[in-house]
DNA sequence: TTTTATCTACCCATTATTAGGTATTTTTTG
DNA sequence: CAAAAAATACCTAATAATGGGTAGATAAAA
């Protein structure tokens, strides 16, 4: 008995992409690209009214991301399997958007074997990465390696108004809070980041990304 | 007379696009694609040997960047036209890579009428951008309009030594000042950058590149 | 429910920064 | 060379930040 060919769509801002991914799966068996879509609107708009197998989606959209859109389309059609296509090699990116539904990640660069094989891997159930993605993965955040310091929401919260030049004394009134507990928070955070001046502190923080 | 095809390149670290162009590209009766690479090197050592017409060049390449792969290219081939075609879009590299030789700068994301238009601009001599490029190139840059404050040497050395967090009795022992100098070099980094303190100082730095 | 974490607030003392100046000596540049 | 810009250094006085604590209240997790 011959297997149904997967119904595929692609999702992507780039009409290069698109067109570029039709060509190179046009000759695969097991699969039939029925759209290419240029947003998120566009292909759930088309998912209310037909079923899809497969779904290659690109992180970087005009209207959502793609993220955002694995758990729309999760949430209307649990089957339907997904891939990520992206530029982006963020270690935590990656790992949203596997939690979010995918049933893999790819980087553009990816040789067309690897996209080959990732959709079969998918399909049956596996979450599958491409190679690079995989080195990102197994290797261990630049956050994990320097630890940086978990902040508590106040903390945050202060930090935020100390970078925008605001004294323990004008923070204090904003949040109605003392001064002196303004002044606590300041010297757990520099306590925390292991620096010696708020200077220093906003430095490090805009470096690991918290600023 | 019929006009002889031009013989077109494509050079783009992502497989998925060189098929996208060359499928694109296909039907075009002014074109021929000769070639995909998927670095700087492939397609130089390429040139040595063929003569090129037109080149679809990346900015992100696995061993250099576009902007310096025009250069090498116009240094060899003055008369090929180079047409970008990357995602980035700064101000800035979209003004390097037209004054390193290239002849547009697209986005990936442009319109397969677009690039048409932009490749018979371009080989007729025009230097030609997409639609959204000729956007970022007419607004101002950020630093245009906020007008980063021009630092002295000595202004850039001693904030550096800010934001790592050391004093100013520290700073002058370093480069052997007075602290009071130094503190003097700090009043006035506060006042060009219109801040209140240190912490602002050192955020707003940060935003506009200078730390 | 008990422990743990967070948020709150204060004490004391020292050091650093900020704001307002002025002023001389070097460099740079037109 | 003359003028402008940069670098140097100081004065005074007020305000802010830092380092060392302690400790009660509340909220969240075990």
């Amino acid at each position: 008995m011959p297997m149904p060919k997967l119904k595929t769509a692609i999702v992507d801002d780039h009409p290069i992409v698109i067109e570029g991914l039709k060509s190179l799966l046009s000759n695969e068996t097991n699969l039939k690209i029925v759209g290419g879509f240029y947003s998120g609107e566009a292909l759930l708009s088309y998912l209310d009214s037909h079923a899809l197998d497969l779904i290659l989606l690109d992180i970087t959209l005009p209207d959502m991301n793609g993220i955002e859109l694995c758990q729309k389309i999760k949430a209307v059609s649990l089957t339907t399997c997904i891939l990520i296509l992206s530029n982006h090699t963020e270690r935590s990116i990656i790992m949203q958007a596997i939690q979010n539904g995918a049933s893999g990640y790819l980087l553009k660069n990816s040789s067309i074997e690897e996209l080959r094989h990732c959709i079969i891997e998918a399909v049956n159930g596996q979450i599958c990465y491409s190679r690079e993605v995989m080195e990102i993965i197994s290797r261990p955040s630049k956050n994990e390696l320097l630890g940086s310091p978990r902040l508590t929401r106040r903390e945050k919260e202060i930090l935020a108004l100390i970078a925008a030049g605001k004294t323990s004394q004008v923070i204090g009134q904003e949040l109605f809070l003392s001064p002196l507990t303004v002044d606590t928070h300041r010297k757990n955070l520099i306590q925390k980041f292991g620096v010696k001046n708020v200077a220093e502190l906003i430095m490090v923080a805009v470096q690991q990304q918290i600023l």
